[in-house]
DNA sequence: AGATGATGCTAGAACGTTCTAGTCCATCCC
DNA sequence: GGGATGGACTAGAACGTTCTAGCATCATCT
């Protein structure tokens, strides 16, 4: 219970101020306050009790600068992506059994990916994890070059050296909803794109070699839509009027999903009676019960515990080729698809 | 284009290199970083050019372990909450002009609001800024002796010394609501709450007010809601089925509503022609043109701004009395609302 | 001409830790 | 008994900055 304000002066409490109430040097009560061997359980007690008697708190920086790890994982993501939100969720979980701590930067309006990095190199990150990083190659390079990054839901071709890539199997993903929409007895599948979103080329690329697969190929149709509700209700009122109608639609994302159902229940296309949906991601949204959304699933935790264990493993000395790590996604099925007809 | 690893040996730049390779002191070095006067404009330019030579960054730790100032603002923020991003984007633009860094803290799963402060105090921020917080109001207090701490979102009834308050006037909202859908002509308006959510109990309270000055205190009926669009789905639920049912519904928030105006679609009742809702937020989620909410918009700009400029004033030794500053919410009518019949 | 005051610069001490290299003292082993 | 071992502890030097003094130098004012 430090009511008081620790110290006489109105200043923080330091060690030294723990080591002087309880009597020893600073380096023993550095000793106590890290947890190392190399104190007696008598005095060590003793210091203990004088720290929580003055409120004493370490100073992180001051501890980061004398030390040279700093045990700190530096993580950029976006503050407008739920999904990347959910992988915070993991990365905390992950990077706290594995003794490392988490420094957050986030890409907001007037604050790019540039600024965003900058503000972690400057707090002496030891690794870098980016989450569906949009810089150019040449820079994560460069990055690369300086501490171990890894790349997260963005795939990278030539394989930089010192890059991880963590990902999911998003052609895979594709594959896999156009397996399904096809044993249902589809045969007119849709693709509602994400553009140059991460992923939306692996989605694309999967959707049509599934289709060609199936011999379809006349059927492949790809519309243009994003990453927002929005796109998807654009997309999916354009869809409607479409003669043919293709009898099922493979969205980018859940919420482009989300806003073709939404436009699809006003113009009175039933789902999945007149028209099958499938999103990507199983976010929260797909679950809600009035959703229900047959969706692909990215294996959040594994995707953040992989880029987190990587980042770990570069840094405790791994010299692996280091390169490419890929998650087979796994298709959930809902209410939103069904045999056509 | 700082191709090599910068200084022979492997480590990271340091001022020292910079100073030697221009041919000044460390001090004169550091004075041209941080762009105070004090230097000649040659040797400025030299400086300069001998830092972006061998890619030297400053290191963030060290600098605010030297300057008392560390002009840093800790936030804390909930993964979970849209609202809470859409805050932070406005804070980051917020505290730039005003030279002010942030230090993010996220509230996740197993990290509760005691570890997300933690780590901003051993990151010795100067002041706190704390979204929707939770803690007892005892720790708040505890914490605003230590430091000037801001709450944003959340009310607190006695006004703790050093603690700033900035909010939307919640009541005020959910009042301006009710006298929009009276002016159309309802008569019998639900509430769908939010249970204990920060903001709850103030819009419960407008609600009732506002509904007992137009004389309808018969009218009032409060259902248990919620702040996802699940808690909204199933509360409107129960209401389709209510004889007789309202004619309007007012939801705790927008993903509340989503849920409302989702089950409302799908049981055929038609929005606003049989009933009319009105969200609260004005979130991304509203201004979607297949939702296009009526919804009660909270002034994110000005709240973020606030926040920031408080604890600003703060550290800058304003010793005003210090309290609460309540925003003016602003009804925002879209196509969900309607006169009955 | 001496005082005054900028201007441009430097030496060296902080800041609050951790780390290195000891010192001291007891115990153990032959 | 003498050397080796090891546990508990400490002095003092890092870490990479910023800050406080202070030293020249040169122009300007009385």
């Amino acid at each position: 219970m430090p009511a008081t304000p620790a110290v006489p002066d109105g200043k923080r409490p330091t060690l030294a101020d723990v080591a002087a109430r309880a009597g020893v040097s600073t380096a023993l009560a550095s000793i106590v306050m890290r947890g190392t061997k190399g104190a007696g359980a008598a005095t060590r007690e003793r210091v203990l009790e004088a720290a929580r008697e003055i409120g004493y708190r370490p100073d992180a920086r001051a501890r980061l600068l004398r030390s040279h790890r700093s045990q700190l994982l530096g993580v950029q993501f976006g503050l407008q992506h739920p999904f990347h939100s959910d992988l915070l969720e993991s990365i905390y979980a992950a990077a706290e059994p594995a003794g490392y701590q988490i420094a957050l930067s986030a890409v907001a309006a007037g604050r790019g990916e540039q600024r965003a990095v900058e503000t972690l190199l400057a707090d002496r990150c030891e690794a870098l994890i980016l989450l569906g990083p949009q810089v150019p190659a040449a820079r994560l390079a460069e990055l690369a070059g300086q501490l171990p990054v890894v790349s997260v839901a963005r795939r990278l071709r030539p394989s930089i050296p010192g890059l991880e890539v963590v990902r999911t199997a998003d052609d895979e993903g594709a594959r896999q909803a156009v397996d399904h929409l096809v044993a249902l007895g589809h045969r007119d599948i849709a693709h509602i794109d994400g553009g140059r979103a991460p992923g939306a080329a692996d989605r694309r690329r999967g959707y049509r070699t599934a289709m060609n697969r199936h011999g379809l190929s006349e059927h492949i149709r790809v519309l243009a839509g994003g990453l927002t509700e929005e796109d998807g209700a654009a997309a999916a009122r354009g869809l409607s009027e479409a003669r043919p109608r293709p009898t099922a639609v493979l969205a980018f994302n859940d919420r482009c999903a989300t806003g073709v159902l939404d436009i699809f229940l006003r113009s009175g296309v039933a789902v999945p009676g007149d028209i099958s949906v499938v999103g990507f991601d199983d976010s929260h949204l797909a679950r809600l019960a009035h959703i229900d959304l047959t969706t692909v699933g990215q294996d959040i935790s594994r995707l953040a515990g992989l880029a987190v264990s990587r980042a770990v493993a570069r840094l405790e000395g791994d010299k692996d080729p280091a390169g490419e790590h890929v998650i087979a996604p796994r298709l959930v099925v809902r209410g939103t698809t069904a045999s056509p007809h």
